[in-house]
RNA sequence: GGUCCCGUAGUUCAAUGGAUAGAAUAGAAGUUUCCUAAACUUUAGAUACAAGUUCGAUUCUUGUCGGGACUACCA
């Protein structure tokens, strides 16, 4: 039983019974009762007074007398103002406990036959990755697997963007100043191996730029006219053309590069069920160019050139093909919008971008739904905030980006270390106790950067590490362990604490009842988290949880408990609360220790 | 210049148009004969500014100030 729709139901007859006007059930909203007042759910009395004819309080005391009557769930209420707290038998929560307990699907939804896929991640192949990319992979992934305990049929995938004029540019410094090295003889992962040269390029093109510009060469000028900005242009030609020297060294170098992003991947936790390569899409989308002048959404200028007009969406004219022929961004990401539901026929596709390309995305969007595509209204860019230093926007150039693999590491080390200080590793061996540093410091790090709400830009200070206590990870983490303490001992004293067990029980405290009601609510924060796809309200909810179980904890005994009814559901209880921390968690991604 | 996003405790984050704006951290004061003190309890501290709509505005509208992104026949 829905308990929030039987209330609105009664709330509407008690409208219809004592002041014979009709109120929809769907025009009446329950909140739940805010702490400091008595009561589970609230219903706001104000919008209605002009119905009721009468003050606040006396509609409030109205229809709270006829809930009362009528829903023998509904045991009391108080009006304050203009607000009607009800509260709701204790039975009814006990029996949504027990209910909980015997779920053995709890946490998943039944599936709604609907396709989406997830598009995250989509690396550069010419530098390894750095925190922003972190947040990207860490929210594709957990949006995806919310989908999936939503019902949804999901499809992760990468779109790996390894060709172009960037890639060219790490070979071009490769070739004049690598003198072959590899990633096993510089001791390098391929993919730093990579961004090293690309770094290089940008130092020697600057050179070569302040050269021009000495000899009286104009700035724009030195730009386009740099030996190594010809070269790689001269590059990118010829790998379109296939020439064998050049394509070997591109197969080389991102051979590398894939090597070093599986290890960072892996150590991520992230996987893809789909990779597609701009090397194979990248002429994707021009055969749409065509149709699109056909139906007269795209139009051509004297020049050959292609452009679509959206001034009348309030955008601009936006162009989707050269003059010369040649594919810009926005012609493969039509193209490649199209084998996307050639492959899978996805009613929904997500595409994990930063927000700098909100733009972008716009249009694209608005071409495809203007082409008449079946699976146009289903377009979604979940549109991330950039993820700021103290001193601004990470630029690669200027050295100032927080590599993935560096920070990472990090995270594992201070874990190591906060947890050999508190003296925590007694009865780990070796080899568990590292297992342990990486799920602490992968959770702290993961938490981070998924309780904040997705759209939103964010801080990081490196200055300032990571924290491990508060509103962190392994605050979940640690709760989680101390409730499968308590399990073990419970198990090795043989105490039944299953559904059976708590027959009979009643009186339960304040806290117990809190903890319920929680419980209670994760599935419709799941539901909340995959329609905004925002991880951040899983995040949210777990702390929040966690956080009135450690009162729950502190308060209460459970060992020392001696009535038999009492101690079982305090064990059930904790049960069902690590079992809601473990499947919401291992949807973010964050895996949770039995001990720590 | 144009378009879009954002301004909440010292700091990092919350708050479907609803009650006294919540947490965390840093600050102050406590809690361990008792299931893990990475915890718990108490305390102090914030809606950039100005109008408007509303019974009611952090939330919606407009303006001012401040920060950011986008605005290439680049990717």
């Amino acid at each position: 039983m829905d308990i929030e729709k039987e209330l609105v139901r009664h709330i509407s007859s008690a409208f219809k019974s004592l002041f014979s006007h009709h109120v929809a059930p769907e025009d009446l909203a329950l909140q739940p009762t805010r702490k400091e007042f008595e009561g589970n759910y609230t219903f706001v009395l104000f919008p209605f007074l002009k119905v009721t004819r009468l003050s606040p309080e006396e509609s409030g005391r109205q229809i709270g007398a006829y809930l009362q009557q009528q829903f023998p769930l509904v045991t009391g209420f108080n009006v304050i103002k203009g607000f009607l707290n009800l509260s709701l038998d204790e039975a009814y929560w006990l029996n949504v406990f027990t209910e909980m307990v015997q779920n053995t699907r709890f946490g998943q939804l039944s599936a709604n036959g609907e396709r989406v896929m997830v598009e995250y991640s989509s690396p550069n192949t010419n530098k390894p990755l750095h925190l922003g990319h972190l947040r990207n992979n860490f929210l594709g992934y957990a949006v995806s697997e919310i989908l999936k305990a939503n019902g949804f049929d999901v499809i992760k995938a990468n779109l790996v963007n390894d060709r172009g004029i960037h890639i060219c540019k790490s070979m071009v410094a490769y070739r004049h100043l690598a003198n072959g090295e590899t990633p096993e003889s510089g001791g390098l992962k391929g993919d730093h191996l990579a961004g090293k040269y690309y770094v290089l390029f940008d130092k020697e093109y600057k050179k070569q730029q302040d050269e021009l510009v000495r000899g009286g060469m104009d700035k724009e000028e030195a730009k386009k006219h740099a030996p190594w900005m010809l070269e790689a242009q001269k590059m990118l030609i010829s790998w379109e053309q296939g020439d064998p020297d050049i394509v070997a060294l591109w197969k080389t170098m991102n051979a590398w590069v894939y090597a070093g992003f599986e290890e960072t991947y892996r150590r991520m936790g992230v996987d893809f069920d789909k990779m597609y390569y701009e090397s194979d899409t990248y002429l994707l989308g021009k055969d749409i160019v065509t149709e699109g002048l056909e139906k007269g959404v795209f139009f051509k200028k004297e020049n050959g050139s292609v452009w679509v007009d959206l001034t009348a969406e309030g955008q601009d004219e936006k162009l989707v093909l050269r003059g010369d022929g040649t594919s810009v961004y926005i012609t493969q990401d039509m193209g490649t919008a199209d084998l996307k539901y050639a492959d899978y026929q996805i009613s929904r596709s997500v595409y994990v971008v930063g927000n700098e390309q909100d733009y972008h995305f716009e249009v694209l969007f608005n071409i495809m739904r203007k082409l008449g595509r079946p699976y146009g209204a289903g377009l979604y860019h979940l549109s991330y905030g950039m993820v700021d230093l103290p001193s601004g926007k990470m630029k690669s150039r200027e050295g100032t980006v927080v590599d993935a693999d560096d920070l990472m590491q990090e995270m594992v080390d201070t874990a190591r270390v906060h947890t050999q200080e508190l003296g925590k590793i007694d009865g780990f061996t070796e080899e568990e106790a590292e297992i342990l540093y990486e799920k602490l410091g992968m959770g702290a790090l993961k938490y981070f950067l998924l309780k904040v709400d997705p759209k939103k830009r964010m801080l990081f200070n490196p200055e300032e590490s990571i924290e491990f206590q508060g509103n962190t990870g392994p605050f979940i983490q640690y709760t989680h362990a101390r409730i499968s303490a308590i399990l073990r001992k419970a198990d090795q004293i043989g105490l039944d604490y299953t559904a059976g067990s708590l027959q009979g029980l009643s009186a339960i405290g304040e806290t117990e009842k809190n903890l319920i009601v929680l419980l209670h609510e994760y599935e419709k924060k799941l539901k909340i988290a995959a329609e905004e796809y925002a991880p951040s309200v899983v995040a949210q909810y777990l702390f929040d949880l966690s956080k009135e179980y450690n009162r729950f904890y502190a308060e209460l005994p459970i060992f020392s408990e001696t009535k038999g009814q009492l101690q079982a559901f305090r064990v059930a209880l904790s049960m069902q609360v690590a079992k809601t921390i473990k499947i919401g968690m291992k949807l973010l991604g964050i895996h949770v220790p039995e001990k720590m």
